[in-house]
DNA sequence: TGTGTTGTCTCCGCGTCGGG
DNA sequence: CCCGACGCGGAGACAACACA
């Protein structure tokens, strides 16, 4: 592979766009945000990527301490990437990357939302609640993928793959097309319930409270 | 040792850019 | 406008490794 361009330009713009400004990269950080996949999770999650060009953009990004490749105890044994600490702080980033994305007036919206980009939708569209009383574990179900997801005195604290730690006060089970109409308020909570398409379990108003603080 | 998984390498086509 | 150089990305082959 040729050597990689660069801006030559100490602007911190262009030294960023240095690092993520490849087709790719940051679809590969905004999937390594909710925690460390394995080369063929992210191959899964980003169909359209070939091999080759997955295993050049990961080299680049550990090259530039933006992600790293670590070796999960037996018995997987399997390797996996996460973000550095600095990769991590692009959270914000990307998040606002995303809302700016989702307003385009010129792009129409094509294409079916993952399960990884929905669950940043919800990250980045949360509106932080006073209500000092509002704390809980959710548990959050699209299709096969699950999320873990925590509020503290109604501020979201805590977003990742896989199940929790602990036990969750509320679930909510869902379907990707239904998530994203909802995220995209296109429908509202009680018809994606009262279809079937989602349900709520264990503290349902707390489901219920959190749903309705998410969304464009 | 065979098989599956994970990741790399090589070759090639296509698009872009700059010089003549 | 033409042509060559260069960069990007895809396909397929291949290597390294883990595991049964």
């Amino acid at each position: 592979m040729a050597a990689k361009r660069r801006y030559d330009d100490g602007c911190g713009v262009a030294l960023a766009m240095d690092v993520l400004g490849e087709r790719w990269t940051m679809l590969i950080i905004r999937d390594l945000l909710l925690g460390p996949q394995r080369f063929v999770d992210l191959q899964a999650g980003l169909p359209d990527i070939s091999p080759n060009v997955l295993s050049h953009r990961l080299r680049e990004l550990q090259e530039s301490g933006v992600l790293q490749r670590r070796t999960l105890p037996p018995p997987a044994a399997s390797r996996v990437y996460e973000l550095t600490d600095w990769g991590a702080e692009l959270a914000p980033i990307v998040s606002a990357l995303g809302l700016w994305g989702s307003r385009t007036p010129i792009m129409p919206r094509t294409g079916e939302m993952r399960a990884n980009s929905l669950m940043l939708s919800l990250r980045s569209t949360f509106s932080p609640s006073d209500e000092p009383d509002w704390s809980a574990n959710y548990e959050i179900r699209i299709g096969a993928d699950i999320f873990a997801v925590r509020v503290i005195s109604g501020r979201l604290t805590e977003m990742a793959r896989g199940q929790a730690a602990g036990p969750a006060d509320a679930a909510i089970i869902t379907d990707h097309k239904t998530l994203g109409l909802l995220v995209n308020h296109e429908e509202d909570l009680e018809t994606s319930v009262g279809s079937g398409r989602m349900t709520l379990a264990g503290d349902v108003g707390a489901a219920r409270r959190f749903l309705a603080a998410v969304g464009l």
